[in-house]
RNA sequence: GGGGAGAUACUCAAGCGGCCAACGAGGACAGACUGUAAAUCUGUUGGUAUUCACCUUCGCAGGUUCGAAUCCUGCUCUCCCCA
């Protein structure tokens, strides 16, 4: 059995922790969970770090599960929230646990080994019960003092809060008693921000009499910059690939700073110790090659999406980014170049206007509103900042049929990292 | 209730009768450099027009004037001081 709590050390992954849980975890196979919020239909690079909590618990022989929280999900929790939180229908919420579900199964093993993960859902347990059963049962362990003196409920004193949400943490700590009694689950982990929901599980657990419990919790990662960890300008970072393409994907994980990669990868990545160390110590001598970004978003992207995804993701990249040339976007087939610029905007254009071949700026600000207006689309290629299929053109420029790929597309760039796809039909 | 100051483009902020599509700063976008980075340098930043030029914009509505962001009147809103 490896040592889980030294493993989460050097990762960085390691916030607080009970004390005396480290002993149990080093004597024997130990049954720990982390609860999932079902808030969206997909979770996010976000959750990817309790995710990988789970995978290095499991990795070092214990029995992982996985909580999605069809009951609290109708609740909300209102650690770190400043506001009241809008309730999603049980429909909603059902449908949200099911696609989690499936991100899930990507990185646990639940096969049938005694320390496979296992999906639970709290909404199971709480669906029967009784408001005067909870209240008698359970309410009468934790005083509201104790409660009170939570963060997430002082923080919100002042602003306000419901009652729905003040319960939260009871609910979310009676689920622990009850993994504790079912599933002989004596350890829950999570993000540092639910230190507080935890610790009322173990309370509550060790009011009933119930035996021992243990809690640990994982660092909130932020950016250097400060910045929210999870997000770009685009939005959050899903692991659905119908929500975040692959190719996004993996952009967001190659333009890491150079700062972020190297906590990234300690806490992402399944590679080991000494591995990481000289990849860290590499890219220290060289940052220009990057080569902490690429590891990165390659392990990610392939345990994420898969081997094939990858391998579009960097073909895609290199097109975008690297030195392609019109040739080698010539040679592309319909479907890897439709899968290259998914989620570039696209525009549709009549093909009868390209016989007489449309003025430039004329195919930019009219055909494709590209550019609001003639004047700004005038300027910009006067600076030279307009490609016509990787490449730069002029004010004389006129598209005509000549500039079809595979006789539909036309690539347009504003800059360099703007794409357009035009579609002629 | 009394007195004062102000409202200008995405934001801040000049301009106070013609030279104003409106100084400057920030932001944004683009170019060079670079690592698909940071920093730096350069350009663009109301619309139409290849040029001349024209149109629309300085809180709103009127007025004075050959000509108004600029002067006058009314209105709306904001801020400050005294009660």
């Amino acid at each position: 059995m490896k040592n889980f709590v030294d493993e989460l050390r050097w990762r960085g992954m390691l916030h607080d922790i009970m004390p005396g849980t480290e002993e149990l975890l080093n004597k024997e196979m130990v049954s720990g969970y982390i609860g999932f919020d079902p808030t969206a239909d997909s979770l996010g690079v976000g959750n990817m770090v309790q995710i990988m909590t789970l995978v290095h618990f499991q990795r070092a022989g214990h029995k992982p599960y996985a909580l999605v929280g069809g009951a609290t999900g109708r609740v909300g929790d209102p650690s770190g929230k400043s506001q009241e939180r809008n309730l999603l229908s049980p429909e909603e919420i059902n449908y949200n646990l099911e696609r989690q579900k499936a991100q899930l199964e990507k990185f646990l093993d639940f096969g049938n080994q005694p320390n496979s993960a296992e999906i639970v859902n709290n909404y199971d347990w709480f669906k029967d019960f009784y408001f005067l059963d909870f209240i008698r049962d359970t309410g009468k362990h934790i005083s509201v003092n104790y409660m009170m003196a939570k963060d997430s409920v002082k923080n919100r004193l002042e602003s306000g809060m419901s009652f729905t949400e003040f319960t939260y943490q009871l609910i979310q700590g009676y689920d622990f008693y009850h993994l504790h009694q079912a599933h002989q689950v004596k350890l829950q982990m999570g993000g540092s921000d639910q230190w507080g929901n935890i610790t009322t599980g173990t309370e509550l657990i060790r009011r009933k009499g119930a035996g021992e419990a243990f809690a640990l919790t994982t660092p909130l990662i932020k950016k250097a910059d400060g910045t929210k960890f999870g997000k770009s300008e685009k939005g959050n970072i899903w692991l659905d690939p119908e929500k975040t393409s692959p190719y996004e994907f993996y952009q967001f994980w190659l333009n890491a700073a150079d700062a972020d990669c190297q906590t990234y990868i300690k806490i992402f990545s399944l590679k080991d110790q000494n591995e990481i160390e000289t990849l860290i110590a590499e890219h220290q001598q060289e940052p220009h090659l990057r080569k902490l970004q690429k590891a990165l978003a390659e392990e990610i992207t392939e345990r994420v999406h898969g081997k094939n995804e990858l391998e579009n993701a960097i073909e895609a990249s290199n097109i975008l980014f690297g030195n392609a040339t019109e040739e080698a976007l010539r040679k592309l087939n319909e479907k890897t170049l439709l899968a290259v610029f998914a989620g570039v905007p696209q525009h549709e254009v009549n093909t009868q206007k390209l016989k007489e071949g449309i003025p430039i700026v004329e195919f930019l600000a009219e055909e494709t509103a590209i550019f609001p207006s003639k004047g700004e689309a005038r300027k910009m290629v006067q600076g030279n900042g307009i490609s016509i299929n990787k490449s730069k053109v002029g004010m004389d420029k006129v598209v005509t049929e000549e500039d079809l790929i595979n006789r539909k597309y036309v690539l347009t760039q504003r800059g360099k990292r703007n794409y357009f796809l035009i579609l002629f039909n």
